[in-house]
DNA sequence: ATTGATAACTTAACAGCGTTAAGTTGCGTG
DNA sequence: CACGCAACTTAACGCTGTTAAGTTATCAAT
């Protein structure tokens, strides 16, 4: 019967749940800046239930990032049907790019600044799966502006490493050094991939 | 007579040996996982006597990674007399900077990339002394390529911060992400510093 | 209808953390 | 010899992530 079906959908509610408020608080005041009493607190349970959930808190901030990734390779996808030119459609990328981890700097930070080990199990996947997704768009675009021979550079993975490593410097930058006196964000940003840009057409 | 300045010296000495200690052990394991008991046992002291040289655990973070901008602005002034051509100076420093991230990643990794916000409010600036410094050195070369107008944009700030942003990148992708399948090291460095000098030039 | 299993959840505790208050020791000066 | 001061330690507080053991409710089978 439905029973068993209904049970399996409570489960996954009150996972998701957990995950929404840990998400909220992480966010907010960061990784380590929040306990696991303090998300069980949010979410009226007890500490021990979320280990009913997630092995530990860190899988459950892999958990959360997956979630968050998967909107970014979206967000990628949606930026690459839009532009039609190639060399656009690579800036456009590369912004969204950007202004996602600035606006989700923990999770970025995570991910791509400290990649802490988990110290059991089979390890540390995103980055094979959300990531190398990510990584792909970008090769794609890269790729198409080559292949119209708008770029003088031939080595299409040199290039989107050249693209990936700016944005991300970029981007770690404004992240973890919030206090230093930077210019305006979006000045930097369209500095960064115009000069890269210039210095790759023919 | 000379009590003073003797005992002045032994208090140096002993905070000098904390520091030491302190940054193997954050080096070999991270920030996190050291705690103050473990750095204690490694020098035979109590725990408590850290607390004596140092406000708390992340002011010794600082006080170690102020050492470490020192040794690195060094090197940039050394590399910044060998070169006449302001072009060519520039790419130098650039390229030692991402040197010795790559020669001392774990020395990088604490200052550049894992070095927290400290909590203690904003007058905490790591920015303001040795870091400073050594993007002092970055911003003189720029400055003197915008003087010689061999570069079309004007914005002296602007040009040092993509160049930091862009060496800061490569150096970071190519020691956090270590098992991604990267070109060769020298060819991503080369490419990212040919494509902004190329970029920026009139 | 009663029993028994099973899943969901909680209580209590462990070992360790950064940090502080209070206490101890040893030494140079009066 | 006694005082004061500096260096250092002991003991503790309130956290932390995590686990073992215990409770409760619900469904399946007798």
């Amino acid at each position: 019967m439905g029973l068993k079906a209904r049970r399996e959908r409570e489960r996954e509610a009150l996972r998701q749940v957990i995950m929404d408020a840990a998400r909220e608080l992480f966010v907010e005041e960061g990784f380590e800046n929040v306990s696991m009493r303090r998300i069980a607190e949010k979410i009226e349970y007890s500490p021990t239930t979320i280990y009913l959930y997630f092995e530990d808190k860190l899988s459950l901030l892999y958990a959360i990032c997956q979630e968050t990734f998967a909107k970014l390779a979206k967000r990628l996808e949606a930026h690459e049907r839009e532009a039609a030119d190639p060399v656009d459609r690579l800036k456009k990328g590369c912004r969204a790019y950007i202004e996602f981890g600035l606006k989700h700097p923990n999770h970025y930070k995570l991910t791509f600044i400290t990649l802490p080990q988990h110290p059991k199990g089979p390890g540390w996947k995103l980055e094979e799966s959300m990531g190398m997704k990510a990584y792909g768009h970008l090769r794609a675009s890269v790729e198409a502006c080559i292949a119209q021979k708008v770029f003088r550079a031939t080595d299409v993975d040199a290039v989107s490493q050249l693209f990936w490593a700016a944005g991300h410097g970029v981007t770690s930058l404004l992240i973890t050094h919030k206090h230093f006196p930077f210019v305006a964000k979006n000045q930097l940003i369209d500095l960064t991939l115009d000069t890269l840009i210039e210095g790759l057409q023919q």
